[in-house]
DNA sequence: CTTCTGACA
DNA sequence: TGTCAGTA
């Protein structure tokens, strides 16, 4: 390597490599994406000049922002529509990677854990766990393995009465919302506090599909065949609601009722709210303040979220407007730079059950 | 001995 | 991206 000195620094594709830790075979893909176009030799070997290092080290610094290549490559040549769109899109990309280390990281301390105290663990034990764990968890790939099981097309069974129709009943959310399935001329139909009833289609024993949105209805039964409960899967995710009786489905609707009527908020409510908008304009919603369910869809929102905020500017004032039908209180809320309809729903148990925002009038 | 291309994992 | 084959 003293032959020919490198003075006008051009270096070989394995120098320039070893150079920025790179390898040639990762050269050759760069180049082959158009992201670095090194000049030849006679006999056609790649050199790099201080022009390519430049280069290569910008690509390095974006590799390090966890972007892929191909964004790269979007974004150095400068047809970047907007930025702040990208980052949004990789902010949620690494926070998704977050939330599955975090899973997995809690199975192996959990593991860990059990075998330090003397207890023995066997694989097929490790791997028990690690199945179950992901039967209700609500890591990013099982949510998208569940939208597609639940976006299956669905094949009906003929309705029989004795049979589908024991399925009759009030459920209830741990969000607090009721669930009624009753019957009609020739079939089943399903209500949720404050919507419509809609008919609902038997595809199995205790399994129901709706046609008018993506969702299924799985009733579960104690051992004894007595309905226990019932799944609503939905949007990838998956509610249980448990079977109440007949009095306090009556209880919860006429409360509700007394609600809109009086338009009366849930205890709190307004704090809730304005605590809520503080912690996204931070970015540092507070989960354990949500039920799991909208946890999940809070966290691939929150990025969204945060950057309507900050276009919006500080908080000027919160008016509640009333209570809508399906049970949420729903607010004005006015900032520096515009308006939002706020919404949200409080759990039995005090967590928040739904939240939405959307631009005011 | 090294690079280069193309193919495949 | 790693690796292998066949060349120049």
């Amino acid at each position: 390597m003293s032959d020919k000195r490198n003075r006008d620094h051009l270096l070989t594709a394995a120098e320039c490599a070893e150079r920025l830790g790179l390898t040639v075979r990762a050269l050759r893909v760069y180049e082959d994406r158009g992201l670095i176009a090194p000049r030849r030799t006679e006999k056609n070997w790649r050199l790099y000049g201080g022009a390519e290092i430049a280069r290569l080290t910008e690509i390095l610094a974006l590799k390090r922002l966890g972007l892929s290549l191909t964004r790269i490559t979007i974004l150095l040549a400068g047809t970047t529509p907007d930025l702040g769109q990208t980052l949004t899109i990789q902010q949620s990309a690494l926070v998704d990677l977050r939330d599955r280390v975090e899973h997995s990281l809690s199975l192996v301390g959990a593991a860990l854990k059990k075998i330090s105290s003397g207890q023995a663990v066997s694989i097929s034990e490790l791997i028990t766990l690690a199945k179950e764990t992901r039967m209700t968890d609500l890591s990013p790939d099982t949510v998208a393995w569940r939208r597609y099981e639940q976006a299956r097309p669905r094949t009906e069974v003929r309705f029989e009465p004795e049979k589908h129709g024991s399925v009759v009943g009030d459920f209830q959310f741990e969000t607090g919302d009721v669930l009624s399935i009753t019957r009609c001329d020739g079939g089943l139909l399903a209500q949720l506090t404050g919507q419509s009833a809609i008919e609902i289609y038997p595809e199995a024993d205790d399994l129901f599909f709706y046609r008018v949105v993506q969702a299924q209805l799985s009733f579960t039964r104690d051992e004894r065949g007595e309905l226990e409960g019932v799944v609503l899967h939905q949007g990838g995710y998956e509610q249980t609601a448990k079977r109440i009786d007949e009095r306090r489905a009556r209880a919860v609707a006429d409360d509700l009722e007394k609600r809109v009527k009086d338009k009366i908020p849930f205890p709190n409510s307004e704090a809730l709210l304005r605590r809520v908008i503080a912690e996204h304009q931070r970015g540092e919603p507070d989960y354990d303040a949500m039920l799991p369910a909208l946890a999940a869809a809070a966290r691939e929102q929150a990025p969204i979220v945060k950057a309507e905020l900050a276009r919006l500017g500080a908080l000027r004032s919160v008016a509640f407007k009333g209570v809508l039908q399906e049970g949420s209180d729903v607010y004005d809320v006015r900032f520096e730079k515009g308006t939002l309809e706020c919404g949200l729903t409080l759990a039995p148990d005090g967590k928040l059950s739904g939240i939405y925002f959307r631009p005011g009038l």
